[in-house]
DNA sequence: TTGAAAGCGCTAACAT
DNA sequence: ATGTTAGCGCTTTCAA
């Protein structure tokens, strides 16, 4: 038909055909079909978005520099929920990949999504890594400086005094979980401080996950209770404090708390959170320029790596309310 | 071929043939193409979701809402964030249109939606108001008790001696923040209090709105300030506190905050927030099903209309605090 | 139990 | 400037 060239622009169209034609395209309400299109050129100017847990504000903000960059290049975004479940991020890329997406975003769920993902390299579909580096996965990859970031934070703790000081942990079979444990194991090393096994509480990423790690460590027996707890994500950073306050300890007179991952809404109105925030956003928008290159590029190149640096934001104008008390000790 | 009969398992294969069918699949990667699929059977098992801000943390939980019961029947769920603008709404629903997907659940972005879903509408595909409900627009809907939720805010106050009371409202063309100014409204009538002009600020639905909304506020003359503030959503009463913050003012002793929508990562560890909550997850899964109930079933049925109440959640454990103190009125 | 034909809506390539 | 042909990958129908 004709009417292909109208829509596509193809020129070559007498202007009065092509004004029947968008009469005739608004009169039906046409829209054209982007299936048989995709079909027919084998590609559907869509990328997938896997995320490993939308209702994290980390996430979120991802998801909203994915769509800006991709929306600024007519791409559409499919947005799948993995859970922090394999198994559900195994069925996302297979209903995408049967959808014929041009390209994927995924952060992985664990390291054992690598079996899935080497698949799907094999398949030859360019995706991208965001916020969590595979090993041995030939793929673009942005994330944050992990280990940099607990260091950070925990030499931040160190420095105000505190001796004692616990980690509250993601699972381990999350990449990120264990670079902050190295981290804050390497700021202890730096100081000459031992680390503790019992300081070490390894729990999920969620706010119950925090909130049991939190009371394990307050069980502890007075004398190998923590001063300070650094909480690897936002979600244990609140689930941490929960537990806190229910213990009727104050932060930071009776515990100090510092975590991974700014949380906006909650710090812009809870003065107490010192956090090592991520320019999560930058993680989206980069990645799926990332992305778009490979699928517009012609070339392939070798994968590329981007650590984006985080940021120490102090957020207790009194820092001296963090060096651990003598009684808060002895409690 | 006969591998299409392998995969819909549509019995009549031969069990030699179907072994070594599925082999072949395993050692080739195939992965059906289900635009082929959409494009003969004119269904993609593909609904869309549209909101309005994926950052809003209400919104995510119903992402979270819609994608499970999705997940569970079978569909996949293609997101778009309209970023409260009708224009990026409208482009999205083309795509998605184009994208041939079988439903769309839409929180509208302003009553100026109406004309692109009565467009929708004209095309019969099924859709989903959640939200934010539209006059004249025939559709399921799913929303909550915007009114009554804010004279329970409203009341709250009154109850606790404040008389002078703030409303910090988004903008008047989104339906909710219509609703939640008559509740308002509603509240002060009931106690026989005037309402002001002046203690009405409209801005957008937003953390700096809210926080330009609150400032506002503050320059009120000294006898004109309000001792309470009603904010019309989570991110207005999160800018609100920030606002209040920033000028050394207390919540509740010296201002008293209560919002719509509860704030989870936020509440959890600032305890002064009383709240009217609503059953996020609940908009997304009874929208999704409604939504599926018209895609699997046969005989058009007319639209139903859901309004689910919120829940008042007190957070603040001596609400004597939330009296207006003499010196405070004074400021 | 398996195969062949036909068509879903689109556009690249080739007429006219 | 416009029309025709063919084929993208699938499944429904009919035939073998």
């Amino acid at each position: 038909m004709t009417v292909s060239r109208v829509i596509n622009k193809h020129a070559r169209v007498a202007e009065a055909t092509r004004q029947r034609v968008e009469q005739a395209i608004a009169e039906l309400g046409y829209v054209p079909n982007a299936l048989a299109r995709g079909l027919l050129h084998g590609r559907t100017r869509t990328i997938a978005l896997i995320v490993s847990d939308v209702s994290n504000p980390f996430f979120t903000q991802i998801v909203r520099g994915v769509e800006d960059v991709a929306q600024r290049n007519g791409y559409t975004v499919i947005l799948g929920n993995s859970d922090e479940s394999v198994e559900k991020e195994r069925r996302y890329i297979h209903t995408f990949l049967s959808n014929r997406v041009d390209g994927l975003l995924i952060a992985p769920a664990s390291s054992a999504s690598r079996s899935t993902l080497e698949l799907l390299a094999r398949r030859g579909r360019p995706f991208v890594l965001i916020d969590r580096a595979l090993e041995g996965v030939n793929a673009d990859t942005v994330i944050g400086d992990s280990v940099g970031g607990a260091r950070t934070l925990t030499q931040h703790l160190i420095r105000l005094g505190h001796r004692r000081i616990a980690l509250v942990n993601g699972p381990l079979e999350v990449p990120t979980a264990r670079d902050r444990q190295r981290g804050y194991l390497e700021a202890l090393r730096e100081y000459g401080i031992d680390p503790q096994a019992s300081l070490i509480v390894t729990s999920t990423y969620k706010r119950d996950g925090g909130y049991r790690a939190a009371q394990q460590l307050l069980a502890l027996p007075p004398a190998q209770r923590p001063t300070a707890i650094v909480a690897s994500n936002n979600f244990l950073g609140v689930g941490t404090i929960e537990a806190l306050r229910e213990a009727a300890l104050a932060v930071p007179q009776d515990m100090a708390v510092v975590c991974f991952d700014d949380i906006e809404l909650a710090s812009a109105i809870y003065p107490f959170l010192t956090v090592v925030a991520q320019p999560a956003r930058a993680f989206g928008t980069i990645a799926a320029q990332f992305l778009l290159e490979r699928l517009e590029g012609s070339e392939p190149s070798p994968p590329r790596t981007v650590v984006l640096p985080p940021e120490l934001i102090v957020r207790v104008s009194c820092g001296a309310a963090l060096k651990p008390r003598v009684d808060a000790d002895r409690r």
